[in-house]
DNA sequence: TGTACATCAGTGAACGCGCGTTCACTGATGTAC
DNA sequence: TGTACATCAGTGAACGCGCGTTCACTGATGTAC
């Protein structure tokens, strides 16, 4: 953890102390339930000391909204090191956004939170253009090439809804290991009965 | 509108109204920003007439859903009437499902919210037995053909997700027919460059 | 090393608010006879 | 057709609550000299 043990009137770390009582607080009753005094509560601080690190409720989310955003397009391109060849690249990314939803559930709530104040800034564009460039280089791809993308975005981004919202099957999801082999599985069923 | 004109003490039709009400709510202000009181202002009732018609907040949420089901179900049904081969039933069942998106936000967002009591009843299952049966009888399915039908899904519900959290370049989604017409461009798509 | 001082993170009281929910009630409706 | 009565939809006052946000404050920290 990064509670620092200053025995101290500040509490050393409370920004990051409070992103992760957030992140717990939605987690156990949803963004519904996320209330800057709570967060407080559990990190063991006043009820406006928040305010010293964040404008208000909506600043809050956006921070955990960009943390998840750069988490996301590390894991992407992470996943794609090394790769070369356009098929393999777009899978591999999808199968780590898949992990990535799986393995941070509230994260990828926020990120796509209708209640998200706008951004102003490019907080997601990165992870996404990632995705979409993969997409565009595929030597097959027609006319307009970020179709290709878009479908690769819509089938994981689809896949990670359902299993967040617990619609897979749970023995299909037990693990992450068991995710990214469902995405894996899901693009190749796609190239095979479809097609 | 079901606004009837009875000059009278009682509404006529409340029950109708408060949902009528709850949705333009929530797609004014989020989920986050329904409330019981709010619904009965905008049906012109006092703050404590919804309890006779709805337990309380979760049980309001829950008929919405209840009715999204209903008619995303009634939807695919008849997108899929008269067509028997069944790469063309799953297409014209995914367009119809990315339409109902975009044509009920709110209800789209109601019925996949993590915030929605436990409905207990088999409020959902009718809609998506109907696109996993469409899914199985493919032919060339192979050993697990729920695959097929869940990739299907996972790629018109993250299209419909997409569109809804306006990532999608606004010139492709400027009405039902082009979301329509982009659901089956991606799945014409995707047995492209991909296979 | 020591002192003075600016900075700023966290405090705790206070504000006003809208909410969910309960309750005894009232007045409209419709039905039995 | 008329009357008595049960039903029940909607009322309005009241409760207690947790919230967001502001404010003057206090005490720790670190830096200039």
């Amino acid at each position: 953890m990064s509670r620092r043990r200053r025995a101290s009137y500040h509490h050393g770390d409370l920004r990051a102390a409070l992103l992760e009582a957030a992140v717990g607080l939605i987690g156990e009753r949803g963004l519904h339930g996320l209330s800057l005094r709570e967060c407080a509560r559990r990190a063991g601080v006043s009820h406006a000391a928040p305010y010293r690190h964040f404008a208000d409720r909506g600043a809050l989310l956006l921070a955990i909204a960009e943390q998840g955003f750069a988490w996301l397009m590390e894991a992407g391109q992470k996943a794609m090191e090394g790769i070369d060849e356009p098929r393999a690249r777009i899978d591999a990314y999808g199968a780590a956004y898949v992990r990535f939803a799986y393995e941070r559930p509230v994260h990828h709530r926020v990120m796509f939170s209708s209640e998200l104040p706008e951004s102003g800034d490019a907080t997601d564009s990165g992870a996404f253009d990632l995705l979409m460039k993969a997409a565009a280089v595929l030597p097959g791809a027609d006319d307009d090439p970020t179709l290709t993308g878009l479908a690769s975005w819509s089938l994981v981004h689809g896949l990670s809804m359902l299993i967040l919202d617990q619609r897979i099957p749970a023995e299909k999801v037990g693990s992450a290991a068991e995710v990214e082999a469902l995405a894996h599985e899901l693009f190749r069923q796609w190239r095979g009965p479809l097609s």
